[in-house]
DNA sequence: CTTTTAACACCTAGGTGTAAAATT
DNA sequence: AATTTTACACCTAGGTGTTAAAAG
């Protein structure tokens, strides 16, 4: 399923006439299971997984290449991406382990060689500045652990209009800001919630996440 | 509006590990505005038309860039063109004159030098072949002249599948392999025709219609 | 009169959370 | 008991020909 909130990125600094790819892969934050906890609202540790040896897939940005120009110009938006929890997935989503810790990062590959972009199967060695952001770490789920998560899901998500209830409160999102569980089709919205985006990303970099 | 059946074509003789680009354009067959005579089932010519000075716009395929490998592994398929009667069009679609007389064009685009996808407006100067087919040529129309038309794209178009009739014959459409008139969201699909297509290419074409 | 436009019902295609069933 | 899978109703998004109105 995809991800939502989608993941989304404002780039500056890039060369306007070089050609770039962009793309985007979920690494694990660490190498534990977790579970929720409901009655103290929160994820604790359930045990250990191996996360080694796994290279995580690729999702170039569709748009690419395309020139620094046009990648500054418009929000870089990562709506189309999909995860997976089936290891022999087929269809080129992004795998993941279920009920474990992830990070989306971005890249930023400048187009020196002439590489096919179907053949982008793993990063090239130069030519790539990565990029990642605290706040859009997540927790996958195969069913949601928290009412709060699928109220924002549902309210925010188009495609879940079906389930709003015109009769309740608004507002609930509040204090949703830093981490919340997650689903497979899942990712952080910088944009959605207004986050400024300092998080983990490098000093000098021409990516920040969008406050739009 | 789209085209339908839209152009599909095969690639062969490309350079497995180069890189191209695949596109296509629609030109004017003449300068020539046509009306169809409804009692005897052909398009007569109707008056002049002065198509100069026009340059049509260019329909990158999605896919591109790509391998000369992968381009020739599958069938190229047109089927997202979008043709416009609006002169002023904004959104990128292919602009035609209705109850004008056309043929798309297939470009095959060698990446020799670091043009921007979205910077080819025009066909480059060089590293350039073109191919059209004869059988592919058609009249544009804003609504349907001719019934054996409308049956076919209904046939033929799932999006029109609420249009058919069950009860009806089917067979109709034998005989429409030559010409037959056209409306903007129209082009020959090769393939549904099983048509040969030596058209207009030239001799050493790497370029022939699908004939799956 | 001929041709074009716009609103529309009816489709395809696919993204939601839900709830029950299946799995572990 | 916890987690995952599956079928489903309900959406978004957009591609059909039709029809009546508008435009020329």
């Amino acid at each position: 399923r995809r991800m939502f909130p989608s993941v989304r990125v404002k780039v500056k600094g890039l060369e306007p006439l070089k050609q770039y790819y962009i793309a985007m892969d979920v690494v694990p934050v660490d190498s534990k299971r977790y579970r929720y906890v409901y009655h103290s609202s929160q994820w604790m540790v359930a045990g250990n997984t191996d996360h080694s040896c796994i290279t995580p897939r690729l999702y170039i940005h569709p748009d690419s290449p395309c020139s620094g120009e046009t990648w500054m110009r418009q929000i870089i938006s990562f709506d189309r991406v999909k995860l997976t929890n089936n290891e022999m997935d087929d269809k080129g989503h992004i795998i993941l382990q279920s009920m474990h810790k992830y990070k989306p990062r971005v890249h930023v590959i400048a187009q020196d060689s002439r590489f096919d972009l179907a053949q982008i199967q793993s990063l090239p060695a130069e030519g790539v500045q990565t990029f990642f952001f605290q706040e859009t770490e997540f927790t996958t789920v195969t069913a949601y652990q928290n009412q709060q998560i699928t109220k924002l899901k549902i309210d925010r998500n188009p495609f879940a209009k079906g389930f709003r209830d015109p009769g309740r409160n608004r507002g609930v999102l509040d204090g949703l800001l830093e981490t919340y569980p997650w689903r497979p089709p899942i990712s952080l919205d910088f944009k959605a919630f207004g986050s400024d985006s300092q998080g983990g990303s490098s000093s000098s970099s021409p990516v920040t996440s969008s406050g739009g």
